[in-house]
RNA sequence: GGUCGCGUGGCGCAGCGGGAGCGCAGGUGCCUUACAAGCACAAGGUCGCAGGUUCAAAUCCUGCCGCGACCACCA
């Protein structure tokens, strides 16, 4: 019982001396270009990875989609090059390099700036291969010769250069606002770079006690999620509509605790419906409460500091947690009697993106890119049509997040990353943005310092299209960006559209006077088998790495590009990697046949000598069509399908059965060479047409087919298949002479299936159809003969029903296949009026509709005419069901 | 609050105005010399609900229900 022992494969055996074979033939560089497509060049930069990251199934789903247009783009003789490249991923990086420091018992601060970067560095070089050798695992054809980072002394020119440009006309400016500041990271992050979350929380109604009595009331009830602010509070704001405050707007509160005198004034920011309908106002510390402070020219006391610790000044307080300070706070009002009452109150709160700590609006002095002149041109490029969202209405997402974009808050109080270039002499204040280092000022000559912060890693990031192919040094003139550039292809997760796909749009724009890419791939998010986001903490997460290893760098691509669908997301379904690994092994051996069965072969031109033959050349014709449209629409899901399709459903489960006679030692010579020239033309367009997603196993198998000496020595740049030129191939007689003999095959087998009758006993068939489609059959007697296995065929316009036999309606043929004894006749009389009843419905139904005036006056002709036609057969076909079922008795 | 996506056989999905399809799982029979990770055959769905447009609706429109994402955010 040990037949079917599971089947084990190493494919990183299989597939790591294949991608070995690439590199070394050069083709992963830009490519040389052949054919009509010689002079167009295509380029694609990949979304940079994190330099410390892991591969996850966004990239590898990513990755695959692009490898796929990289492939195909090479295929068609274009100057192909992926660009390749990690991002030194600020916040990241030095999260993950603080903890591993921490490990240690070492502190950045105490180590200072420069040990610290070069802790970083070390972890780069440990860490920074670790996902470009993934990407190689699955097969991309990068460019990897030529690897980019965003922080290489080329790439830190071009930011440099940028924000010196940037500065000097007046887009880059400094000043004092609230951020979102990271207490635990201790940076400001960009607003886009917050995630809200909804917290169960408290709305706490505090009395804040009027300096003089008004009217005879005393104080005043605000409503706060966060009474620990109330240390920064510099006034109260009422709705000026509100008829409830208008005696108290322009009088004062003194402040618990802090003992401040502030005012309540008026704003029309506030809701009169929610809380109290008077709101503490905290200027530094709420941006809304800025903005009201600003109208109100209100001062803005910070109570934090950095880490979010009430800072000197508050007593008892000073010293303390936010949380601690909340406690303290609520604490001393409730002992001053000066708690009104609690409410539960749900609200969404901040978080870090990155350590996932509550954010603190904080006031401080940060850099800021005015977008105002920027978007406009961003805008233009996809409104103008010179960009274009795959799915389309991405477009819209991108738009709307143009049209809503503030300034850019881009300084980052970190030490991994871009430092910015700007320099300040303290004795005469000079300062200025500069490309070069200034150690004394070039005014006095006092020593110059440099600004503490680093740049957003998005800023650089934005750079990434022509950064990486010599912006930096050249300009616009730069060699590489006059011949390749705007780039063609930009494939990513929707998650960045903001971050990243609309700043390298409006960076190009200003630094190219160019888009930086002419398609936007917007791919599906990958989500876990439950439907939800894949995370570690759900423990839904799949590991690319894991899946390659059990089904092969090609059964993942396959598998995961049959997932996409135009939809956002798609749900990932382990089932489909297995169902891809299958087909691939289908694949190869449907090749190991052909390559099994070449004895006697030489090459040369196919010849169609039969309708099998013509019908499988139809089909690739369509083939190779529908799978250009497919990557035109960039479509990867349909492309699969089609594929899948054609080499399972046709060329083995038909063509390489209908070739098996033909091979057979003792065929006939000259119709056994045409099978093979044959099966190795269709096998070698085949694999062409699937190389882009299994790369692997497709140039494997092309290593192993005869090849004539002109041919491309590897598959990765051999001619993509000419849709036109085969065009001529499409045979409407031959495929419905297959269709036939696919009907007549399939009725016999299903009548044995029906009646147990082995595939070792011969049966006689006897097949009736119009003559014209007899001469069709008659030319593929040996096929159906030992496909169907009979012992005696009759093909026959006249044919007669045989006593005793099953009877088949299919293609408009009708198959009867001798039963000989073994029938069970109730069984097939059961079958037979089963059959007769669906038709006689869906007749009815044809009926009622062609009997309709409205129809048949409306309804275009062909659909009229079509109805009548199948009414007709549907007729047809009950009159023969109820034909047998008397023959049945 | 705004924008968008999705609800089709057990599961995952395709189809997106004129005959309900695919893959997987499950059923039956097969180790047929390319493949048991396979082959053959059969079974399985009133296409979320309610209206509307149309001669004709899974497909277009409106509303509702359910799931989800993104953006904004009221202390």
């Amino acid at each position: 019982m040990s037949e079917h022992d599971t089947v084990t494969e190493d494919y990183a055996q299989r597939e790591r001396p294949l991608f070995e074979a690439w590199r070394e033939g050069g083709y992963f560089q830009r490519t040389p270009g052949f054919g009509s497509e010689a002079g167009t060049s295509y380029t694609i930069v990949i979304p940079p990875p994190n330099v410390t990251g892991v591969l996850h199934m966004g990239h590898a789903l990513n990755d695959t989609i692009q490898d796929a247009c990289i492939r195909r783009a090479r295929m068609r003789g274009m100057q192909t090059r992926w660009i390749l490249g990690t991002d030194h991923a600020g916040i990241a990086t030095q999260t993950k390099v603080d903890k591993h420091l921490a490990e240690q018992g070492i502190n950045r601060r105490e180590i200072g700036r420069e040990a610290f970067i070069e802790a970083c560095q070390d972890w780069r070089r440990e860490y920074g291969t670790t996902i470009v050798n993934q990407i190689a695992t699955m097969g991309c054809s990068c460019d990897y010769a030529h690897e980019q980072f965003t922080m290489s002394p080329e790439f830190s020119r071009a930011v440099r250069r940028l924000f010196v440009d940037w500065y000097h006309d007046g887009i880059i400016y400094r000043g004092k606002r609230i951020v979102n500041w990271c207490p635990s990271c201790t940076t400001a992050i960009a607003d886009d770079e917050a995630e809200y979350e909804d917290e169960a929380g408290h709305l706490w109604h505090l009395r804040y006690p009027l300096s003089e009595p008004v009217d005879g009331v005393e104080y005043l009830v605000v409503a706060t999620t966060r009474p620990e602010t109330m240390l920064g509070d510099t006034g109260v704001a009422v709705n000026p509509k509100d008829p409830r405050y208008a005696n108290l707007v322009g009088h004062t509160i003194e402040l618990p605790i802090v003992g401040r005198t502030i005012p309540i004034f008026a704003d029309f920011y506030v809701d009169s419906e929610f809380g109290t309908g008077a709101v503490k106002v905290t200027p530094a510390h709420d941006p809304n409460d800025f903005a009201m402070g600003e109208r109100a020219g209100l001062e803005k006391i910070n109570v934090f500091d950095e880490t979010a610790h009430v800072v000197e000044g508050y007593g008892a307080f000073s010293g303390m947690s936010r949380e601690e300070a909340r406690e303290a706070v609520v604490a001393e009002f409730e002992r001053l009697g000066l708690l009104d009452h609690v409410e539960d109150h749900d609200h969404s709160v901040m978080h870090c993106y990155r350590c996932h700590s509550t954010l603190e609006p904080w006031l401080s002095e940060q850099w800021f890119v005015s977008v105002d002149t920027l978007k406009g041109p961003a805008a233009a490029a996809v409104e103008s049509g010179r960009i274009a969202f795959h799915p389309e209405r991405w477009s819209q997402v991108y738009l709307d997040w143009l049209a809503n974009l503030k300034d850019w808050c881009i300084s980052r109080q970190l030490w991994w990353g871009h430092r910015i270039p700007m320099f300040y002499c303290d004795a005469c204040g000079w300062s200025d943005a500069c490309m070069e280092d200034v150690r004394t000022c070039p005014e006095c000559g006092a020593p110059a310092r440099q600004d503490e912060d680093v740049l957003d890693t998005w800023f650089s990031s934005q750079l990434w299209p022509f950064a990486t192919q010599g912006w930096g040094d050249y300009g616009a003139d730069a060699p590489e960006l006059v011949k390749h550039y705007p780039t063609q292809v930009l494939s990513t997760a929707r998650d960045i559209m903001g971050l990243w796909v609309a700043r390298m749009v409006m960076a190009s724009e200003y630094c190219t006077g160019q888009i930086p890419f002419e398609h936007v791939i917007i791919h599906p998010t990958v989500m876990g088998a439950d439907g939800k986001p894949m995370s570690k903490s759900r423990g839904n997460g799949v590991d690319p790495v894991e899946l390659m290893r059990e089904f092969g760098a090609d059964g993942m691509r396959f598998g995961l590009l049959t997932q996409v669908t135009g939809a956002q997301a798609m749900r990932f379904d382990r089932q489909k990697i297995e169902a891809a690994r299958n087909f691939a092994n289908k694949v190869r051996n449907a090749a190991r046949f052909v390559l099994m069965h070449m004895d006697g072969y030489t090459p040369g031109v196919p010849t169609l000598s039969t309708a099998a033959d013509r019908w499988i050349f139809s089909r690739l014709a369509r083939l190779v069509r529908a799978v250009d449209a497919a990557y035109e629409s960039f479509d990867f899901g349909e492309m699969t399908r089609e594929l899948y399709g054609f080499f399972w459903n046709e060329l083995c489960d038909w063509y390489i059965e209908f070739s098996k006679s033909r091979l057979a030692e003792d065929a006939p010579a000259d119709d056994k060479l045409a099978c093979q020239r044959n099966l190795v033309h269709v096998l070698e367009v085949a694999i062409k047409l699937l190389h882009p997603v299994m790369p692997f196993i497709t140039e494997e198998i092309y290593q192993d087919m005869p090849k004539t000496a002109d041919a491309a020595r590897m598959l990765i740049i051999a001619p993509w298949p000419d849709a036109d030129a085969l065009a001529t191939f499409i045979d409407d007689d031959a495929e419905r002479a297959v269709q036939m003999v696919c009907a007549v095959v399939g009725a016999v087998r299903s009548a044995r299936a029906r009646y147990g009758i082995s595939p070792k006993t011969l049966l006689d068939v006897h097949v009736k159809a119009e003559p014209a489609d007899c001469a069709l059959l008659e030319q593929q007697r040996g096929l159906i003969e030992s496909l169907a296995r009979t012992s005696e065929l009759t093909i026959a316009s006249d044919a007669d029903k045989p006593a005793g036999s099953s009877a088949a309606l299919a293609a408009g043929i009708e198959v009867y296949t001798v039963l000989a004894g073994h029938v069970d006749l109730d069984a097939e009389r059961a079958r037979v009026r089963k059959e007769l009843d669906r038709a006689t419905v869906d007749a009815e139904k044809l009926r009622r509709k062609l009997g309709n005036e409205g129809f048949l006056s409306k309804a275009a002709p062909e659909i009229v005419q079509k109805d009548r036609g199948r009414l007709a057969e549907l007729d047809d076909t009950i009159a023969k069901l109820q034909g047998q079922l008397a023959d049945l008795g």
